[in-house]
DNA sequence: TGCCCAAAGATTGTATACGATCGTGAATTG
DNA sequence: CAATTCACGATCGTATACAATCTTTGGGCA
């Protein structure tokens, strides 16, 4: 059980270039919700409620809230306060582009460098995804198919292609949250599983092929079509009242 | 004269993901200072002296510390301060096998978007920093070095791969001050000018060769071997006093 | 003489207070 | 009745004060 938590936040902190304290503890926390889908895409962040939540003062929460802004998970607006950030559609694109360039290319590494004990640890976390599949909570599973990915760039024991590859997956959690059109989840479980197949064999070609088209699928997974959202539609849509 | 203004933060600011004000300028400062090489690795960045030098309390110091630790550019130690950061020879290597990767990708893109006022300004990029190099000042000629990196990406329009092109530069620049071992510069003129005729041309493919070959050879110019660096090596090297 | 320990100084970590800015709603006016 | 303006409330931006922690330095002891 231990190889396959991946809550522990061993060396997780190396995201946020935090002292480990309070304030690392928040980002983590609020980082786990928008991994699970607990916190929507716009909701408000108040620094007084943050604080009060976690019992600190808002000179932590502060200190938390633009650590995550630097992760572009949170968007600060001057005078305004945090929101969780709300990707656009264009760094949709670009946040798997840049995926499609570097997580191949990590998945190779991690093929090359891959022990049984990091296989198993993989496959631990497939497991978890699978069992959070099963009781249809969409969002644990998510957080667990992040995991996997993450892992695979622990793996490969390069920390600035990690601290890349969290970032983005973090993003893409979002985006996800925003855009996501495909309603059979289980895509994941093939990609993942072929992927798996390539680091058995520590075949790194293979596993950066596998990596590559995963990726490209999951984007084209993504409803990224200009749709008049927000408020703009809103009068236009309802017409007049009654 | 405005199109070649390396200085201009327009939009420079994305890095830092901090609203504009006494903050930001700060954050800007200092990596213009680090990218000059007017502040050395390991320099302590006490609070209250660089409060005292801006004219700031210790509130914004910090929050302009904590950005400028995100990006790497600063280590924060706790109950210990700030200082520059000293990129170590794992990271070295980590930071130049990242550009290698990005860098030729956002080449080929920007060849293919690159208009002729770009191309004008990416020469002007040059042209500031051959006349940096005339004058001998390292520190102007490595800044706008780096510029041109950073406008190159900016040319390819898009910021994902933008903000990490800009990060993995500073992060440069700082290795580059501890690790440089050639003392011809005259190297980065011939590969920058090859690139150049690349864009000329819009010659997607040849850009991105160039531009990975450029990379490989700026990370074989560093001296990454393992030195008894630091202070262990002080009473060695020093003998007994008389 | 060399080492260990303790107290003072300096620096950071956190909380709180006050001023500035923005959003919202009611009142007023065309 | 609609549009505009103004004042109020809420929230953030910044400064300052206090507490916690580390470094240093001086003295004591083996």
């Amino acid at each position: 059980m231990t190889t396959a938590d991946p809550e522990s936040s061993d060396n997780l902190h190396a995201v946020f270039a935090l002292p480990p304290g309070r304030a690392l503890d928040i980002c983590l926390n609020i980082q786990t919700a928008l991994l699970e889908h607990k916190l929507a895409p716009g909701v408000k962040l108040s620094e007084d409620e943050v604080g009060e939540i976690y019992g600190v003062s808002r000179t932590v929460v502060r200190a938390a809230l633009q650590a995550l802004a630097h992760s572009n998970l949170v968007t600060i607006r001057k005078n305004r306060g945090a929101f969780v950030a709300e990707p656009s559609i264009r760094e949709a694109h670009e946040v798997f582009q840049a995926r499609a360039l570097i997580e191949p290319a990590v998945a190779r590494m991690a093929a090359q460098a891959m022990t049984d004990e990091q296989l198993a640890g993989l496959k631990a976390h497939l497991e978890a995804e699978h069992v959070a599949l099963h009781k249809e909570d969409m969002g644990r599973a998510l957080f667990h198919s992040g995991g996997f990915h993450t892992a695979i760039a622990e793996i490969a024991d390069h920390r600035v292609f990690t601290s890349m590859v969290r970032s983005l997956i973090s993003r893409s959690s979002l985006i996800i949250a925003l855009y996501w059109k495909r309603s059979d989840t289980a895509c994941e479980s093939h990609s993942h599983h072929a992927l798996m197949r390539a680091f058995e064999l520590r075949d790194a070609a293979m596993a950066e092929s596998i990596q590559k088209s995963h990726i490209i699928d999951l984007h084209s997974g993504l409803d990224l079509r200009e749709k008049p959202r927000g408020d703009s539609s809103l009068s236009a849509a309802l017409g007049r009242t009654g």
